[in-house]
DNA sequence: CGCAATTAGATTGCTCGCAATATATTATTT
DNA sequence: AAATAATATATTGCGAGCAATCTAATTGCG
């Protein structure tokens, strides 16, 4: 029932099979490997990975809808209204539902929620620092990743022919 | 009480603070792009992502222990320990302990667990396919995100004892 | 106007990922 | 040999992610 020995390994059978030469592997172990380092500085700012993309999206401008947060982190209701609820909790957000349209919610930052972003503002050098590579190195590898990124939601939109506003 | 416009937007204040220019998010969104396009395929297969990375390293070789595949995947036991009862439940491993060392657990393939490598064979160049580059500039991108994982991984293997905390 | 279709969020159920902890087994020390 | 430490796996609890489904509000169309 059991094999004692394997007769073809992958190595050989297929190589292109084997788990370290994938380019998937790769961005799921650094992934991983980047949220680790992550972990211990965001706890300082009480604050989970998500949680900070949000917080990073409504620095840039709050009063935002859910669904607007979603299209630019790639994240839907699910995911995002009990995030938001956690935040709120927090003290770093407000939800509000829009008069004019009951069906939105708004988002915005508190005062606690708007002074965070003082104290998380080293984040990015740190980050960097940790990965060892001049800027321009790590810019060139983050605009590659980003035309990958296009290259795949392009191909899973597919039918969806929504021209509006991406990333270049 | 809610601020009605930001004063200081992250653009002008602290332009590495936006979230399209950070590489952690680029890796961020284009792991969670690549899962949605792996999806439906591992769907086929009655597999999810995560589940075929174990079935990558047991492909290898099987007859590894949770600790081994933890290792090769930088996972541990809590993540490991469900996702291989469900794969067992699914008829593609046994899970025996090791009777030398019953602390030990073995993970073998089934056979039919050894057939779903064929029937997965074709993953690895369709993925490729679907991120439209020539194979080469795809391991180029590859080699360049494991060594990203290497220094990130060293930072985080090296400082376990020290305390890390200086910001700048 | 009235009713179907669309839209925005919320909810449910499942699987990951990880920290913290528990348990069982083996190795080491005294 | 008994006590202790180390090791391997399991368990628990929480916060994502995501598909599928639900509700409420708005829009569109006759």
């Amino acid at each position: 029932m059991i094999r004692e020995q394997k007769l073809t390994p992958t190595d050989e059978a297929a190589p292109l099979q084997r788990l370290e030469s994938q380019l998937c592997f790769a961005l799921y172990s650094v992934t991983h490997a980047l949220g680790r380092t992550y972990a211990p500085l965001l706890e300082a700012l009480n604050l989970t990975y998500s949680q900070y993309l949000v917080m990073l999206v409504l620095w840039e401008g709050d009063d935002l809808t859910v669904k607007t947060i979603g299209m630019r982190l790639f994240l839907d209701s699910g995911t995002l209204t009990p995030l938001l609820k956690r935040l709120e909790h927090a003290g770093l957000i407000v939800r509000r539902r829009n008069p004019v349209d009951e069906r939105e919610l708004r988002i915005c930052l508190t005062p606690e929620g708007d002074r965070l972003r003082e104290r998380a503002r080293h984040l990015p050098k740190t980050l960097a620092c940790s990965m060892g590579r001049p800027e321009h190195e790590l810019a060139a590898l983050r605009d590659d990743l980003l035309r990958l990124r296009s290259t795949l939601m392009g191909a899973l939109d597919g039918h969806r022919t929504d021209v509006s506003s991406e990333a270049p």
